[in-house]
RNA sequence: GUCCCAGUAGCUCAGUAGGAUAGAGCGCCUCCCUCCUAAGGAGGAAGUCAGGGGUUCGAAUCCUCUCUGGGACGCCA
């Protein structure tokens, strides 16, 4: 298999999942899919009994109630299946709930609306979920959805031209988070990361590698308007100088003899700097130009793994585009599309039918000057994804690729392949905003902030959490200065601070000699009847729904909400009342539910990648 | 020009994928701070869900048209 380093295999969590998945069979038993398997059991009776017919039996709809005065759960099946079974809704609503079987976590149902079936659970249902969240720790509101399918999973593969900047920064968060979404309900995931290292901007790189070298042997010349201008590209060319002194150098003569005009000078930039590279080519030789490539692409590699991993994004693979054409598979998908008549030669290019597919034009996959295109790799990409087996393959792209999407689909459907396998999610760009202006960022001037320095500004938690607050596809306002702040109205800050500050009453129960880890079983716990300490109950029980509807959406911002949420009824619960008290039942009660909290708050963080500090 | 995405409270956004009286934070108004962290707390006002039409028991959500805003188009990568 083609690819240029395997870092951090994840085989040690693979393995723990593994372990996980076949010791706690029960843990996708979420409070919503038990009262889902209530309702299946009354619909499967009332069809043995020829109320409905047996054959259109539907997975019941179980949605929480807004209002609690509507219970914790209501159904709308009686509703949706009034018409088959010829019956009002309400009459069949009586049916079914005479049918269901008998469940200690029902305290009892009501029928109330146009047919709508409400559950109100026992106290103890409630009650089961603090010693089952304290014994599940880390790995609740895990689940087996996924059973293990194998997902692959392409996130960032920014061209290693420069360092990553910020609208990276939120490919990254995004679908790292929706990885480890994926992998928190029960699949196995493979991050992995396309480096674009054959193409034509590599040799761009190269290029302006040597010339800034050149610079540095006192060579004077105008630096191409097409070239890397970067300050990072002065320091490759100062380590080739350093440790290879002007063994690289050419005379500005011999370099610029004969190339064609660059652009300002009327010229044109693209056969300015074609020239340039086939110059960079002649003079230094295969070899030694292979060395300042090598060069240049590795220090720029290592940067932005470096980056990426104290961002908390870690891969499984970093797959080569250069290993791919030098194994074979781009020809070998060419074949394959000229066996099944999908290309054509035209203008001494090849061009690949996908107007057959419904593409608006039809696309080159080998240019004139026989170079395969990019789009050539990237087909060749995607079959080998899943030729390796892969049963589902997600794309995290930038939302400038999005008339890319069709192509790739229409390619895969013209090999034979199963492009329903594939989704490809579209991350639209962060804009930042500090003091309430507009940070002015265009790559053109070079001007973009870096995801280093936004990591340095706000913290990578801060980032991670604002980068994945919205939706993929929609415009991110990033406000550094909230993100920054120390403050309520920061998120992050908030969610941090409930975890923070249960730590912080942990600590003085220790200094008061109070038990904060009392093991006396469920009793106390019915002492729990304030309103913010069911309210804080029923936000505990809805984690595993959020994680499951997070991941199943790939909407991590779902999760994002999920915390806030809990967040607020802790701190309104932390303001309402006290926890260490006289009453050591009620206390060991109340030590138990914040500890529970604590527990979910930390899983929740986690999921997004941000950290949960034991204080602020 | 073709296509994609969006339009919900003054602002920034949720809205459990078709459900019951559309929510949160900020801002605004009223009240409160001897208390495990006041880097706060309690309450209140605030909406033609851009607009028209349709689908059905039921629509912010699905379909359609219109308006407004943002984005994408390459023998670049």
């Amino acid at each position: 298999m083609p690819c240029i380093g395997q870092f951090r295999r994840r085989l040690i969590p693979s393995i723990l999942l593994f372990l996980f998945v076949f010791r706690s069979p029960n843990r996708t038993k979420t409070m919503k899919t038990q009262i889902q398997s209530l309702v299946a059991g009354a619909l499967q009776h009332l069809a043995d009994e020829g109320v409905i017919p047996a054959d259109a039996i539907p997975t019941p709809n179980i949605d929480r109630t807004r209002d609690s005065k509507h219970g914790d759960f209501a159904t709308n099946v009686a509703m949706a299946l009034a018409k088959i079974a010829r019956c009002k809704p309400r009459d069949l609503a009586e049916k079914l709930v005479a049918a269901l079987p008998d469940s200690d976590q029902v305290e009892r149902t009501e029928i109330a609306g146009p047919g709508f079936i409400n559950f109100y659970l026992a106290p103890a249902a409630y009650h089961q979920l603090i010693p089952a969240i304290m014994e599940q720790g880390s790995a609740f509101g895990r689940s087996n959805l996924g059973a293990g399918k194998r997902v692959q999973v392409e996130l960032v593969s920014a061209n290693p031209t420069g360092p990553l900047h910020v609208g990276h920064g939120r490919g990254a968060a995004y679908g790292s988070a929706v990885a480890d979404l994926l992998e928190a309900v029960g699949y196995e995931v493979h991050r992995e990361y396309y480096v674009n290292d054959a193409g034509r901007q590599m040799d761009i790189l190269g290029t302006s590698v040597w010339l800034r070298y050149l610079e540095l042997c006192d060579e004077p010349l105008t630096f191409p308007a097409n070239g890397y201008k970067g300050d990072y590209v002065w320091d490759i060319a100062a380590t080739l100088h350093r440790d290879h002194g002007d063994s690289y150098c050419h005379s500005t003569e011999e370099v610029f003899d004969d190339i064609p005009a660059d652009e300002p000078e009327g010229g044109d930039k693209e056969k300015h700097i074609d020239a340039l590279i086939h110059r960079a080519k002649v003079l230094l030789g295969d070899n030694r130009y292979r060395f300042v490539f090598e060069l240049g692409l590795n220090t720029i590699l290592d940067d932005i793994r470096d980056d990426l991993s104290l961002f908390g994004v870690d891969f499984e693979e970093w797959y080569s585009e250069r290993t791919l054409m030098e194994s074979g598979e781009v020809n070998k998908m060419i074949e394959r599309l000229r066996k099944s008549d999908h290309v054509y030669e035209e203008g001494g290019a090849l061009w690949f039918r996908s107007t057959a597919f419904g593409d608006e034009k039809d696309r080159v996959v080998v240019r004139d000057n026989g170079q395969t295109t990019y789009f050539a790799s990237d087909i060749a990409y995607h079959m080998d994804k899943l030729e390796r087996g892969f049963d589902r393959v997600i794309d995290i792209w930038g939302a400038d690729h999005h008339g890319y999407v069709p192509r790739v689909r229409a390619a895969l459907k013209a090999l034979g392949d199963d492009d329903s396998k594939l989704d490809v999610l579209l991350v639209q760009f962060a804009i930042l905003f500090r003091g309430g202006e507009k940070v002015p960022m265009s790559t053109r001037s070079g001007s973009f902030v870096t995801l280093r320095e936004l990591r340095k500004e706000v913290g990578a938690d801060a980032a991670r959490f604002f980068y994945v607050m919205r939706k993929c596809e929609q415009h991110l306002d990033f406000d550094l200065d909230l993100a920054k702040s120390q403050s309520s109205d920061n998120p992050v800050y908030y969610v941090q601070y409930a975890n923070a500050r249960i730590c912080s009453v942990l600590r003085q129960a220790a200094d008061k000699g109070i038990d904060a880890q009392p093991s006396s079983g469920t009793k106390n716990l019915e002492r729990l009847t304030e309103p913010h300490e069911q309210a804080l109950l029923v936000t505990l029980a809805k984690y595993p729904e959020a994680v499951e509807a997070a991941a199943t959406h790939e909407e991590p911002h779902q999760l994002t909400h999920y915390v806030r949420e809990l967040a607020n009824d802790f701190h309104t619960y932390y303001n309402a009342h006290k926890f260490l008290i006289e009453d050591t039942a009620l206390r060991d009660a109340r030590m138990k539910l914040i500890l529970a909290t604590r527990q979910v708050l930390r899983n929740g963080l986690l999921l997004l990648g941000v950290s949960a500090p034991e204080s602020m």
